[in-house]
RNA sequence: GCGCACGUAGCUCAGUGGAUAGAGCGCUGCCCUCCGAAGGCAGAGGUCGCAGGUUCGAAUCCCGCCGUGCGCGCCA
């Protein structure tokens, strides 16, 4: 269809290749047809002529080549044509729907091997919503460039060195010793739960009570993200960068290519002639090397492992960081457009109309284990993926909780159940196959194959923008699709060719939506 | 002060330069002798922050202003 429309726009228009810009698209109103193009419009400065004009012969070249698929094309509005198909083509649509083995996978035109950085939380805590918001969003992500045709691995970067683990086994030591924290330490009441959970304790170093409580601390981790349904690739220890020469060959790369100068007894790397607002430190003064250093040394590491893309999933207080990190990536040797940060915008979890306290030094934190036994994580996901990364959502703890039989992932999942449910009524073959000949078809069929036949576009789409969040929305529109047929069709008990295109409309709808909820890393039930 | 985001229905938020700007929740009123009512139907509710510009056409792109958030360290 998109083919015969670009082919008759870039005839009438003179060209090779359909012009930039013409859509083929579903219209709101019904008025306007099955589908309608732009093509006229876009096609009219190119052929000299006014848009209708264009359109006229657009449409006589369409009428030509689709034949009784094409049920009428008329140009409307300032030049906007308006099609009209037949049964026999939606019949065609969902045969090529459930012909595919994954339909709408693959899609991606040029696969890539990409490595995806979340949701990294410090191994000094449990994770809190911001690290679910993050997990939610990357494993969505991860799978969706998955099926899309990209190889793609999940890597997990542990900041187990430096100061913030340190001051976390100080405080395991503390609680260890029966004493209270240090001032600068980690308050919550995990920490005495650790301390507790090692034998003999009180007779370890602080050194060596941090090793076992980060090991601890990661373990509890991916247990929480088992628990949403994320499987972690690859765990990178921070520390490991610097056991052996990796750390300084990074450094040594950037001195190599000149990117280096000291200054007031520091050493420097010069970001700002890479699009950075100033300099950056990698080595104070007092010898110590920066976190940045070490950052750049871990994705160095990366890009050595031989990835076409890697794209870090990061919280929105690290915004400030993409600039100076591109222009280090771009110093090591690396193209800038091939190292992809996203930032995530904060969740305020709020409980009736309150803010939630979520400081992990004060301890007082509502963590990911909470919620996923408050609302389950199948609407936890659901939710927190929902919205769109680049905007700061609220998640409202008691409407989560109370109202969760409402939340928009059970409306998806209720019409999956009822699909299953249908057919295992219908009780014949679900690979049977569709009639011959099709029958005349209800528009709620049509919207629902329209509907369908848009997961292919829905993938690329979703993969392209870095927007799971699209899915959630698509799933809604699935569902809503399917609940406008089943109330104006009945599947079973019908005509042997009605029954049995239905009973391959359901098949084919019931696919779509698993495969939905599976990109968003929700259940599909069959029976709810 | 500088930089980066974001201002869309009562609330939470979708929206790819296209036709009359949408969804969920909340609100009002209906629908189970009918394959699952966790459902469906109808309704009320909008100066798309404000003001200019670009063009056949702007919530969308550009400039300015107002508001909110975040970041601006030889911290991590």
């Amino acid at each position: 269809m998109r083919e015969a429309v670009g082919a008759a726009a870039a005839e009438v228009a003179g060209a090779e290749a359909p012009p930039r810009g013409v859509a083929l698209e579903r219209p709101k109103n019904q008025a306007h047809g099955d589908f309608a193009t732009n093509a006229a419009m876009v096609c009219a400065p190119i052929a000299r002529d006014n848009p209708r004009n264009v359109a006229d012969g657009i449409a006589a070249k369409l009428a030509d080549e689709l034949g009784d698929l094409l049920t009428s094309a008329e140009v409307a509005g300032p030049g906007f044509l308006n099609l009209r198909l037949s049964d026999a083509w939606y019949g065609g649509a969902l045969g090529h729907v459930l012909g595919e083995d994954a339909f709408g996978s693959g899609v991606a035109p040029t696969p890539e091997r990409i490595n995806v950085e979340f949701p990294s939380a410090n191994p000094t805590g449990p994770m809190h919503i911001g690290h679910g918001r993050n997990a939610a969003y990357g494993d969505s992500l991860c799978r969706v460039l998955k099926y899309a045709g990209h190889e793609v691995s999940r890597e997990y970067y542990s900041n187990d060195f430096g100061t913030q683990v340190e001051r976390f086994g100080a405080s395991i030591a503390a609680r260890a010793a029966g004493s209270d924290v240090p001032e600068d330490g980690y308050q919550g009441e995990y920490i005495d739960a650790i301390a507790k959970s090692i034998p003999g304790a009180a007779g370890m170093t602080a050194e060596e009570l941090q090793h076992v409580g980060v090991e601890k601390m990661l373990a509890m981790i991916g247990e929480t993200l088992t628990r949403m349904g994320v499987e972690i690739d690859v765990w990178f220890s921070e520390r490991s960068l610097h056991q052996d020469d990796r750390f300084e060959r990074a450094i040594e790369t950037l001195r190599e290519a000149g990117h280096i100068y000291e200054h007031d007894d520091a050493v420097w790397l010069r970001t700002s002639e890479l699009g950075d607002d100033k300099d950056r430190v990698l080595r104070r003064s007092n010898g110590d090397y920066t976190y940045f250093a070490t950052d750049i040394a871990y994705h160095q590491d990366k890009r050595q492992r031989g990835f076409d893309r890697l794209i870090d999933i990061w919280g929105a207080d690290h915004h400030g960081y993409i600039q100076r990190m591109k222009a280090a990536y771009a110093a090591l040797g690396g193209d800038p457009d091939t190292f992809e940060p996203v930032i995530m915008q904060l969740v305020n979890l709020t409980e009736n109309g309150q803010r939630v306290q979520m400081s992990k030094r004060s301890g007082e934190f509502v963590t990911v284990d909470d919620l996923i036994d408050d609302i389950g994580a199948d609407a936890l996901r659901f939710f927190l993926v929902q919205r769109s990364h680049e905007t700061t959502m609220d998640l409202d703890l008691a409407l989560a909780r109370e109202q969760s039989d409402k939340n928009p992932v059970y409306y998806v999942q209720y019409a999956h159940a009822r699909i299953n449910s249908i057919l295992e009524k219908a009780g014949i073959g679900t690979d049977a196959g569709l009639p011959t000949a099709i029958p005349e078809l209800h528009e709620s069929e049509r919207a629902l194959i329209r509907r369908l036949i848009e997961f292919p576009d829905e993938i690329a789409e979703t993969a392209f923008r870095r927007s799971p969040h699209r899915l959630t929305i698509y799933g809604r529109e699935v569902a809503a699709e399917f609940s406008a047929f089943y109330r104006d069709c009945k599947v079973v008990g019908e005509a042997d060719d009605v029954t049995q295109f239905r009973v391959g409309l359901c098949v084919a709808a019931r696919s779509v939506l698993a495969q939905t909820l599976d990109l968003l890393g929700v259940s599909a039930p069959e029976r709810m």
